[in-house]
Parts: C-alpha cells; sequence; structure tokens
DNA sequence: GAACACACGTGAGCC
DNA sequence: TGGCTCACGTGTGTT
C-alpha cells in the first residue's frame, strides 16, 4: 500500500507550516457546518423522521417530495379533469341529489382507524341502465383523494359524480353509474372490496 | 497548539497497523457513498437545480419543500373555505328526505306556467377565478328543469353545480363558475334577468 | 493562483 | 467488544 508515501506526505506538509493551511482548514470547517445546517433544516421540514442519520434524513425527505409530488399530480389532474368535462359540450351538467329508488340493505364495513371508514354504502338501480352509488364515509384528510381512486378503479363508465360535506359531517358522495340492473349486486361487492384493499394496503401497521 | 500531539499519536497509531483499520476503511467509504447516492437521488427529484453542491442541493430540496406545503397547504385551505361556504347554514343536510324525481321526464317544458320564484340570490368570489353562486327558490314542479336551463343559458364555465332539496322546504342550488371577481354583480344581473325571461316566456300573464 | 468542492483515512464517541 | 456515525485535516481537481 501506499500508505508510507502518504504519511510522508502529510508530515512535510505539516511540517512546513504553510500559512494558508490554516485558512483552508477554517473554509472547510464552515464548509462542514453550512452542509451540516442544511441537513438539519431539511430535517426540520420533513414530518416522518425514522433515524437522524445524515443518510436517512436525506432518505426521508426523498420520501417525502415523492408523497407531496403525488398528491400534487393527484389534484392537478383533477382539476383539469373536472376543467374538461366541465367544459366538453359547454353545457352544463348539474349533479342531481335525488335518490328516486328503493333502498338496498346498508352495508357497513372496514371501522378500524384505517383511513374510508364507510357508514353506509347503497347501490340501487334506476332505468335506463343507470345504476346509483350512494356512499357515506367519514370525513378525513385524503379521503376524497381515495374515494376518486376507488371509483376509478372499477373501471366503469361514471354519468356523474360529486362527493358533499359539510364543515362538521361526514363525506357523502353520490355517483350515477352505467350499468344494468343485473350488475348492481356485484357492482357493490366491487366498491367493498376495492375500498377493504385500500385500507389493507394503506395501513399495513396501525397502532 | 496541540498539534504537535496531534500528530505525534497519528504517526504512532498508523505505526501499530492496526488489523481492522480496512475493514474500518472500507466501511466508512460504504457509507459515504450511501450518502451520496442519496444525495443524488434527492437533486434527481428537485426541479430546481441552482448549483451541484451538496449543500445546494439540500438547499433546492428545502425551498422546493417549502413550496409544495404552501401549494398543499392553500390547496387544502381553499376545499376547506369552499365547504365552510357551500354549507354556511351547518344545518343537517344528511336526513334529506327526496322526494321522487323523474329523469325521463322531456325536457320540453313550458306547457304550463309554474313561475320560479327566488327567496335569495348570492353571488359570491372567491380566490382562483372562483365565483360561488347560491340560489334558493320555492320548490315547484319543473322547477329543477328550469334552473338547468337556467344555468345553461349563461354560457359561463360551472366548474361544478348541484341541486339539493329537503321534502319540505325551498330548493337550493349551489354552483361553482370559473369567472372573476369583477364580473360577479354582471353574472347576478344575467341570472336575475335569465330567470325573469323565463318566467315571462313560460307564464305570459296577459295583463 | 486563489477559492471552492469533494473524497479520503482516521480518531472519538455512542450504542 | 465491534459496528456505526460523525468531524476532522488534508490532497486533489475544477473553475
Amino acid at each position: 500500500m501506499e500508505n508510507n508515501n502518504y504519511w510522508e506526505k502529510t508530515i512535510l506538509l505539516h511540517e512546513d507550516s504553510s500559512p494558508d493551511a490554516s485558512k483552508n482548514i477554517v473554509s472547510e470547517r464552515n464548509r462542514r457546518k453550512k452542509l451540516k445546517d442544511k441537513l438539519f433544516a431539511l430535517r426540520a421540514l420533513v414530518p416522518k423522521i425514522t433515524k437522524m442519520d445524515r443518510a436517512s434524513i436525506v432518505k426521508d425527505a426523498i420520501e417525502y417530495i415523492e408523497e407531496l409530488q403525488k398528491q400534487d399530480r393527484r389534484i392537478r389532474g383533477e382539476i383539469l379533469e373536472l376543467e374538461s368535462k366541465s367544459s366538453n359540450k359547454n353545457s352544463t351538467h348539474i349533479d342531481l341529489q335525488h335518490e328516486s329508488f328503493d333502498f338496498a340493505k346498508p352495508t357497513t364495513l372496514g371501522y378500524h382507524s384505517s383511513p374510508v371508514d364507510v357508514l353506509e354504502l347503497r347501490v340501487s338501480s334506476m332505468r335506463n341502465k343507470t345504476v346509483v352509488v350512494n356512499l357515506t364515509c367519514i370525513k378525513r384528510r385524503d379521503t376524497i383523494l381515495k374515494l376518486c381512486d376507488i371509483f376509478q378503479s372499477l373501471n366503469v363508465k361514471i354519468i356523474t359524480a360529486n362527493i358533499l360535506t359539510a364543515s362538521s359531517g361526514p363525506l357523502i358522495s353520490t355517483a350515477f353509474i352505467q350499468a344494468d340492473e343485473e350488475e348492481i349486486d356485484l357492482l357493490k361487492l366491487r366498491i367493498e372490496t376495492a375500498i377493504a384493499s385500500l385500507n389493507n394496503r394503506d395501513s399495513p401497521m396501525s397502532s
């Protein structure tokens, strides 16, 4: 190994006591402190902190940024979709909140700490190959986004859908889906499984 | 200074040639590489890159996270504000007893007169070029269809709109329209005239 | 050539 | 004890 040469060189450099060596030392110190402070400030911004490591700090920041970007894209996509739909035929589509059909038995599922807690799920059929889905769930953070995901994952033709909520109350979603009357039971089952799988996937560990 | 002592110590430690020194060296190398890769991955996530410095990478990431958080809070605030404004009465719109509404009713109307009596018309502006129209009127036959026609005749970009009603109560419509703040007076006037003209056309009260 | 940024090997401290 | 994280001073390369 060349360790011997290395050490000889360092000793020599130290022996001649170059005048700018101290400048270099303090400059390097400032640089290190600067990076350290930046990493500290970065850690303060990230809510999820696993470890205090420098590498872990950057790792958590990466995951946090990815999460924020994903949410941002979802919201922007939603807005774009809404705008394109509203200007699709320059005509107004008005979501009517009227259910004028027989009530199916309400179904309750998934009331653990997991995100989407369904209070009531009603799937009923209308004439004209239209099925109405009434979904009432507890309003939590990101519940709206998850509902959008669930509806999207159903791969059905959604005529119109909306999500209403009061300042302090549940979240009520009504969707008009183009489907035959015979499919309502299957559709209800698919919605239930979609919500359950989303809950299981999102919160694998919840104390 | 104690530099002399320091160097003496380092020289001695190097002279004894500890056996686990190589392990330590390669371990430290891996650790540095790990942090370096993390910083590289972090830089790949941040769109705004000023410099390639390690400190600058973290600095840009901090600013980017702050920007994302600010946008996120703004959007969440808008949603909350929107919800609070749309449900300012905060009364229970859950126990709505929805009367039957015939979706298959022909859209051609005007065969008999049932004027739209407006109880309240509120046009208020929100941020982001959004105007909220709150319309409360007496529930009569065909009133919902007429409201649809009225909104359609406005030729404005409707983000979303809905019409609520209780079994015994007025008919409440809330529409989010994309418009500038300066247009709210004009918009309100146009709504009023549209309703008035529709009433005059449907029920020509030949006085 | 001075300023800067980085990687290196190493000692100290902490589980 | 051994594994780890960090700060340190230093050599080297780039601007």
